[in-house]
DNA sequence: CAAACGTGGGT
DNA sequence: TACCCAAGTTT
């Protein structure tokens, strides 16, 4: 058991350097399973200055698990509007409401437990149970993926489950009864600020350094191996801005798909002219009168490019197809993901002009 | 297991 | 511009 004896000292100086180095950050102010719970779902797949602003809304609005359970869905999508991946809102809710019906209120604090909750994989389960309880139970995120790698110098790739299994299970042989918690966030913590992607290692900064065999091998920057990622698809799309009275035309997404459940302006999905555009318009009876501008925009999701012409038409007629949203409304209630939010400036702008 | 699922920032 | 990401989970 190299590896073993490896990562123990490996831990040692990591608990030693956390302390000292730990960023202040929001939801470091306590142990508390919500604001824990709360932090690593918005941290997911987003940048942690991304979400610092979200997170003390979010606990401004709803400060704990019977409140996140009430809430309406409209305010939750409010809430989480611009982070992206909007399910995971929806599954903190659901999780919360497990959690009024199936625990009395209480975060339950076993590994087996937290993890059966909506939107909590073995990587969250593993943080909140080792951080708000101190459970062995190792949190491997892409931080600890690119950490691992490097202590060990393995070449396999970390995007593989098995890989991301063996190195739980490496880890978990290690965790340090009493500490766990703190050694969780100490190896993000050398991930996100030491052990860095990229060509940025900051070696000569790194309490690892003289047991890290990729830095003895020289390998650092060749590691993690990561698996080729896939090219985006092209979507074409026809985004239409009506405009009646002081208000503009919105509608509700499906609660399947992508941007589930959330609000759009009326939109088609190949790319009109603006004669196609106007036949449209008569079609969903809002009679347009003017064209007033049109534009071309691109907005780029993970997995598909929005290619958009928009069209901004005056009209007639507030017909019931849609919702018709004013000025106050399309900012204050609706949430409109940035694909769409994109074209609210002039939105607001035209709504201001002529009423 | 591969694909779906957002966004904004850095090089 | 194009690509890489950042504290993943669900299906």
């Amino acid at each position: 058991m190299r590896t073993n004896q490896l990562l123990s000292e490996s831990v040692e100086k990591l608990l030693a350097w956390y302390p000292a180095h730990a960023r202040d950050l929001p939801w470091r102010q306590d142990q508390e399973p919500y604001h824990v719970w709360l932090s690593e779902i918005m941290l997911q797949q987003t940048r942690v200055e991304a979400v610092k602003g979200y997170y003390r809304r979010f606990l401004q609005a709803l400060p704990d698990i019977a409140a996140l359970a009430d809430a309406p869905e409209e305010q939750l999508l409010k809430l989480w509007e611009g982070l992206g991946y909007y399910n995971r809102v929806r599954n903190l809710q659901k999780a919360a409401r497990q959690i009024m019906t199936e625990h009395s209120g209480v975060f339950p604090g076993e590994y087996a437990k937290i993890r059966k909750l909506s939107g909590i994989g073995p990587y969250t389960a593993g943080a909140i149970a080792s951080i708000c309880f101190e459970q062995p139970t190792p949190a491997v995120d892409g931080n600890v993926l690119r950490v691992m790698s490097r202590i060990l110098n393995d070449h396999s790739c970390v995007d593989l489950p098995k890989v991301k299994q063996r190195f739980t299970e490496q880890l978990a042989a290690v965790y340090p009864a009493g500490q766990c918690g703190m050694l969780t966030q100490a190896l993000m913590e050398l991930g996100a600020t030491v052990c860095v992607p990229n060509g940025a290692p900051r070696c000569d900064a790194c309490p690892v350094r003289e047991l890290c065999i990729a830095h003895e091998q020289q390998t650092v920057e060749q590691l993690p191996v990561r698996a080729e990622k896939k090219k985006r698809r092209i979507e074409h799309r026809t985004v239409f801005v009506f405009l009646c009275g002081d208000a503009a035309a919105v509608r509700k997404r499906e609660d399947k798909g992508l941007l589930a459940g959330l609000w759009e302006f009326p939109n088609l999905p190949h790319t009109c002219t603006p004669e196609e555009a106007i036949a449209w318009g008569e079609e969903m009876g809002v009679h347009p009168t003017a064209l007033l501008q049109s534009q071309e925009r691109v907005h780029i999701f993970t997995h598909i490019e929005w290619h958009m012409t928009c069209y901004f038409f005056r009209c007639l007629h507030q017909s019931d197809g849609f919702v018709w949203a004013d000025a106050d409304a399309l900012q204050g209630q609706y949430s409109l993901p940035t694909a769409f939010r994109l074209f609210l400036p002039d939105v607001l702008e035209l709504l201001n002009q002529a009423p």
